[in-house]
DNA sequence: AGCCAATGCAAGTACTTACTTACATTTACA
DNA sequence: TGTAAATGTAAGTAAGTACTTGCATTGGCT
């Protein structure tokens, strides 16, 4: 029986993500949420008692989520280009996953900012940290120079492939270039950055 | 006599600005738009037929102030470097001062597609394409490599801007730079990738 | 079979919203 | 000063919302 009743409760919480990524929060609606999980509008407050306590169990649900993420991204076994390839592939793939529901949570900041900065801090920090400590290793190996600041160039990275899911969807207008070539685009800029080629060129003292 | 009503109008075009950006389309309510207009509800239905009308006559009356963004983008004096920090730090503050209204449309791009694109790409449009003529002279000039795709480059440099901007706002951390240090730090990356420097490794042919 | 938790169903409550109508009042300008 | 456009005031409508209550029905477990 609570076999049962954790299902519907899944249930709930799937078809509320649904609603909240597409409608938003204010616009999804507990009568619509319940009738894409399948259930009577009743059993929704049953489970959760308020709008606000289902969003905020919607916001838990996913950051259980998180370890998954993690499963594909044990192979740095390549080159430096060729790992931040795949590691730029799983990112873009995981942001076009969830596109709708970042968005929503872009634009709901400020109204729920605990959720929002749950969702969006907590599911993509086991991936940003896995990186910094991959590109650690690569200092000490010399492949990429030492003056880097690593955090701020892991947000650099994630960022422009950020902004690009969110050209994609928010200004669908052709660009002349495809996502896959955007995706290349941001490791071959990113690696130019970071490794250690040519003398480092300071803002603060311009050549 | 018609200029009051101008006036009148004007101030609820702000006011709806404001209420858009903090409460999103659907939380912010056309009697505390007009509340905040300081005229009464019904003078807002006088000059817009609806709510949707008034959203579009926002998203028409902030299109037509994008002119006078580019006042300032007349002065590539400097090196490449500085200029690119200049407007950096000019398209920054222009996030930074519309952030909310930025974040609001990017969360509602596919409820109101139209108001959302004609925002956000039209605004932002004049500045591109002001950078890129920049760049392409730098192209002739030698000062940045013939092979880079100016258009995918620009993107890639806004978007970090853009990105720092959410990120800031959205999950409001400590992250061990500054803003000013993000934003130096993006012209430099920036500035790295496409100076005719070193050898160009691609990704489809990874050293 | 029988119990009980989980769900369904019908109806209702209290509130808010966008939007309307009718009439009174202000305000600019000729 | 007179007139007409612009605004204010008061009241109301129709619809939707989150959420509740009471009771009937299901379905798994012992």
């Amino acid at each position: 029986m609570s076999q049962s009743k954790a299902k519907t409760r899944d249930r709930l919480l799937e078809a509320a993500i649904a609603a909240f990524s597409t409608e938003g929060i204010v616009g999804a609606t507990t009568r619509e949420i319940a009738r894409g999980a399948g259930v009577n509008e009743v059993t929704l407050f049953r489970h959760f008692q308020s709008k606000e306590q289902l969003l905020a169990a919607v916001a838990e649900h996913i950051t259980a989520l998180k370890a998954e993420a993690l499963i594909h991204t044990d192979e740095w076994s390549q080159d430096l280009q060729s790992n931040l390839l795949v590691y730029a592939h799983l990112h873009d793939n995981m942001l076009e996953e969830y596109e709708a529901l970042i968005r929503m949570f872009i634009g709901e900041a400020k109204r729920h900012p605990h959720e929002s900065l749950q969702v969006l801090q907590e599911y993509f920090l086991p991936l940003r940290n896995h990186l910094i400590a991959y590109l650690r290793t690569c200092v000490e190996r010399g492949t990429v120079h030492a003056e880097v600041d690593l955090p701020l160039a892991v947000d650099q990275f994630t960022g422009m492939l950020l902004a690009g899911m969110l050209r994609r969807h928010v200004v669908p207008v052709e660009r002349g270039y495809s996502r896959d070539r955007y995706v290349e685009a941001c490791v071959d800029l990113f690696v130019r950055g970071i490794s250690p080629s040519a003398a480092l060129t300071s803002s603060t003292s311009p050549a």
